[in-house]
DNA sequence: GGGGAGAGATGCCGC
DNA sequence: GCGGCATTTCTCCCC
């Protein structure tokens, strides 16, 4: 019950996930190169064939290889050897195991794709359809006209009909929100003929040097924070704080 | 033996690695929020209580939460209801488990850290010890007197004792590495109060439309590729491309 | 496939 | 803790 080998080639061709946990040491080469020594991990190969590696510690996984990825597992002196190479990527990996303290296969099942809420884009949108929330007067123009000028998050106009470029971003705005305003605004201005036009930057915060950087350059700073639809779960598990 | 409540509890207060392979429906609230349907995933609780849940396709987990995460697992009419919080966060999740196909425990041994080479940090201390890599008669000053000026990458005068600020990509060269160097230059600028400095992006690649922004501001661009240490590795990978 | 930009980005180092 | 920045970033969208 330990032939791992022809186990794992098994379950690959029947696009079963594959749960390993064992002693290995690891080595990468492609986009960079990496060495790891001996440890205990986890090693996840999916039905797409996506190999993940985890050590038992740490929110990221510590070596992993894209989908469409080939294996080849093949015994040694003391354990195996596991091969991962992706060839159109030019990246590889090799696994030596040395102990196997537990292999898993099976077929899973799952349709299902997550929906988030509360990015940049519910952001824009929120602010296409509540425009008073970057100031009294503002209007929006047709999302179809945004596309035209790339990747502009809302345009619009000013109570006195002047341009409006308005960058959002979710949580903090730094010095690349501020430059990446900058683009858009002297983009608009060349392919429009214009020389003035507003920049509005909508985030819950800007760091100092930002700001400072953004009033330099004539930009505006409006606070906004993205939209929450599941306040009310929020309020059920703070009074759960308990566990 | 499948009173898996106390046995998660018993492995978490002994700092094991958790394993699951479940059918379940997750609710997430925190940074933002998210909803996932019922499919089988993979869950993993490291000893430093990190959650991770995998789909059986792609590359990142579906969820996760950060170490120092409190879970409860209570039973329901049918299956259970894995909470996860992270407060200090304000994190939420919610997993609904309907079927546990799978559940695994240990504490797993691991002292090692990985070692990456190829990175941004490797090839500028390539183009400190080979400057001419930039250009001949190229001198970089001493770390030291750059960290007194920020994350500039390598600072240096050139032939005709003109100050040269450095910036290095790792790959491709875009419009934001361009602005990065742009920063620099004029930080440069007014901190020794001098006018003329030079602003070399060293990178494999650079983007068009970047390359063009480089020139109008007057910078310069050189074709510069990060150290390999495991050539021998990769040729001999390369060979095995059959399987 | 490349370019551009967001992400529940994450993680590191410095102040 | 925040700020600034790299990442084997990953992912999506659009050209």
């Amino acid at each position: 019950m330990n032939a791992y080998p022809e186990r794992l080639q098994r379950a690959l061709e029947r696009n079963e996930t594959v749960l390993m946990c064992c002693n290995c040491s690891i080595r990468y080469s492609g986009r960079a190169e990496s060495l790891l020594g001996n440890g205990d991990r986890i090693i996840i190969i999916k039905a797409d064939k996506t190999l993940i590696v985890h050590q038992p510690e740490g929110n990221n996984p510590v070596n992993y290889m894209k989908p469409g990825t080939s294996f080849l597992m093949v015994p040694k002196e003391k354990g195996w050897l596991l091969k991962a190479a992706n060839l159109p990527l030019k990246e590889f990996i090799d696994i030596e195991i040395f102990e196997m303290h537990y292999f898993y296969s099976r077929k899973l099942e799952d349709s299902q794709s997550i929906t988030v809420a509360g990015t940049e884009e519910d952001m824009t949108n929120m602010i296409m359809q509540q425009p008073e929330l970057i100031e009294q007067g503002f209007k929006p123009v047709s999302q179809e006209e945004q596309t035209k000028y790339g990747y502009i998050d809302v345009l619009g106009y000013d109570k006195d009909r002047t341009l409006v470029v308005v960058e959002c971003k979710r949580f903090h705005a730094d010095f690349n929100a501020v430059q990446q305003l900058r683009r858009y605004v002297e983009k608009i201005k060349e392919s429009k003929g214009i020389n003035i036009v507003r920049g509005i930057l909508a985030a819950p915060k800007i760091t100092p040097n930002a700001e400072q950087m953004l009033k330099d350059w004539g930009f505006e700073f409006k606070t906004v924070k993205p939209p929450r639809y599941l306040e009310e779960f929020d309020k059920r598990q703070r009074k759960l704080e308990g566990f």
